[in-house]
DNA sequence: TTAGTTTGTCTATCCAATAAACTAAGTTAC
DNA sequence: GTAACTTAGTTTATTGGATAGACAAACTAA
């Protein structure tokens, strides 16, 4: 019961193979003197443990390196597509598939639409979208590493989506259905959490520690990175900070709640705003806005303040070092960063002492499908330091 | 540079010299075979741990424990009073002080009023009162391990308190005083955030894994303990939830923002609704309260709706295990906990599936300076983990 | 008294990391 | 073109902790 795992010979060799790993990861190519140097490791040791990587089919030799006046160094790296990864990004009326090799690599790519929103179906696609990029992976030592889901709505620790409002889903045990099917080790998180860790892992939060990814989308989900690690709630769900009520006696919201954040500040909202004017759907406002057409230009400026309103908040509880705006209200940056950026200074306590950047997603509609990839990734490296 | 820790002989026998006196804390008294049993550490390691933690003051044998028909084992427990510590809760007309052994166990208190909020005379009271407690601490192996302050403010990763707006300080080098006149370690942190730690290690929040504190003083400060450890933001400092808008055009706040929580749900919103009715304190009010004032009781009424506004909002963030409310306001528990917790109830994102549970600080006006206390206790296990 | 049990120590062994010596394979100076 | 120097990577002997199993000590039960 209290049985904390013990310090023997073997947690040494992990901690330090896994140390050796990840130097190989950070900064390939290297030898195995730079190792060495860079990880504090005795020469010896490191020899000794990149063999057992080599022996794994994690690392390999790619040949000799320019000397500095002395013998040439063998240069090592991480063997890329030494497994695949897949990840998926379930949305509401989409999917998005990507077949990676181990370093988060696109190799294949898939998306397809949906017109229905039950369970059965979707998973009916799901398996549709998983098979074709299965087909295409190459043979390797490792093979399929696992599987990664990015969903709209709130995920317990056993994989299951305990509840998706847009899909109007509830208690689909969709880890289990997956790892049924496949027999894969399968990830399961937020749509929010995984593209968190999308644009921290390539796109616009790269070296940044500590970070908030708002994804604003028909409604508005929170991803939260602090110190480089997914911040998940007591029970493992969390990404819940479009309910936020930034408006105490506000419109009542279907959450029980009132004033959330989500109904003044994501797609719906704005759409619901835009309505009036004839505009029906994202593209033709972003559109009309590009037209230069005013009443759009407003709304859209008003939006940005409400974003502003609810970052101003994550800003003063989180303190992060950025913000990074996600899904597809990223499109709409054009028109809505003044205001937005206005309305985060004016509202945040000490934000001149503080550094917080406020950040556009680099990877677009990509952020949670490689972010779904990456859990798959992460799943795979922790397995392995578990295992030697 | 990226110089991590590597792992050798010394960094397992760190490990489990930590696990065997950490499994001693738990569970005194204990013999050497209960420790290798629960711990799943062999006897003859935790024989030699044990003998190296006897050696170094930590541990001591208190004789035999009754045989369950065998040799009688030889009980161990930890030496509480090994050495001592100072805890200090900076209130803004206040002193407190404890002095307290290795356990958390208060060996003297004092209690001080404040008249003047200049950092020089506070900072001489505050020398008067460690200086006063010092006397009291019977001699140890290890001294004074330690001194913790709380502190009604931001405080940043070197110990100084970036603004205190309730003590109109900003920028004064609290750790670098204490530590160059006692030449002790000083821990400074938020007052929330040790009320935190002190009701999680001596009050309400016992075994509770993630609890949010909610410091309803003058103003509102929050301590948040994630997985056990008290959760700091990226740059070191949190706990500014009172900043937490919850009216986003609502009454300007002295922040920058508007609608804060604080303005609405604070001692200080609660007396200035009060002051029409002739009433100045909060003793004065809770005593009119007592005797059945129906303007009193609306007023607190309504006091338990804006804090359950805003502990809705912190759950629906953070869905910890438990909410402590504490600090002052904690008194008038009988009068808000009603509508409080109807309030947090109706505004919960499925709080049927959550178990939050709602509690009120156990240690009363104590909670921040035990856990001040508790703050030098564990920077001396850290020390000591460090060190061997 | 005898047999069995439990506690705690002792001893031989194992294993990973390490320093230092060593081999291999280059560069540079003249 | 050779001698002197450099750097890369391996080999060897040593160190230090954890461990299993043997053991002695101290007890209970019958």
């Amino acid at each position: 019961m209290t049985t904390t795992p013990t310090g023997d010979q073997a947690l040494i060799k992990r901690i330090n193979t896994a140390i050796v790993l990840e130097t190989i990861l950070r900064g390939a190519p290297l030898s195995r003197a730079q190792i060495s140097e860079r990880s504090g490791l005795n020469k010896a040791t490191v020899s000794s443990l990149v063999q057992d990587l080599i022996d794994g089919s994690l690392v390999r030799e790619i040949g000799t390196g320019i000397s500095s006046g002395g013998r040439k160094p063998v240069m090592l790296e991480f063997i890329a597509n030494a497994g695949h990864t897949i990840g998926l990004d379930l949305g509401v009326n989409y999917i998005r598939g990507v077949l990676s090799d181990l370093r988060g690599s696109a190799i294949a790519e898939r998306t397809l639409s949906l017109n229905r929103l039950e369970p059965e179906p979707v998973i009916a696609e799901l398996f549709r979208c998983i098979d074709a990029l299965l087909s295409e992976a190459p043979p390797s030592s490792y093979g399929i590493a696992g599987i990664g889901v990015g969903v709209p709505g709130l995920v317990d620790e056993s994989g299951s989506v305990l509840f998706a409002p847009n899909l109007k889903w509830r208690g689909v045990p969709l880890r289990r259905v997956l790892s049924d099917r496949y027999g894969l080790p399968v990830t399961i998180d937020n749509e929010a959490n995984a593209g968190a860790l999308g644009e921290q892992i390539f796109g616009a939060g790269r070296r940044i520690d500590n970070l908030v990814y708002v994804s604003v989308g028909i409604g508005i989900g929170t991803g939260l990175i602090l110190h480089k690690n997914l911040y998940k709630g007591a029970s493992g769900f969390s990404g819940e900070m479009g309910h936020l009520s930034v408006d105490a006696f506000g419109k009542p919201c279907s959450c029980g709640n009132r004033g959330c954040w989500e109904m003044y500040a994501s797609e719906r909202a704005l759409l619901e705003k835009a309505a009036p004017l004839g505009i029906e759907d994202l593209d033709s406002l972003l559109a009309a806005a590009e037209a230069g057409r005013e009443e759009v230009l407003a709304l859209l400026e008003e939006i940005g303040e409400f974003l502003g309103i609810g970052i101003a908040n994550i800003v003063n509880v989180f303190n992060p070092d950025a913000v990074i705006i996600g899904n597809r209200m990223s499109q709409a940056r054009p028109w809505i960063e003044t205001s937005l950026r206005r309305t985060v200074v004016q509202r945040t306590l000490g934000f001149h002492l503080r550094n917080v950047q406020l950040l556009f997603a680099e990877l677009g509609a990509r952020s949670a499908m490689m972010g779904a990839a990456q859990m798959a990734i992460a799943g795979f490296f922790d397995r392995l330091k578990a295992s030697l």
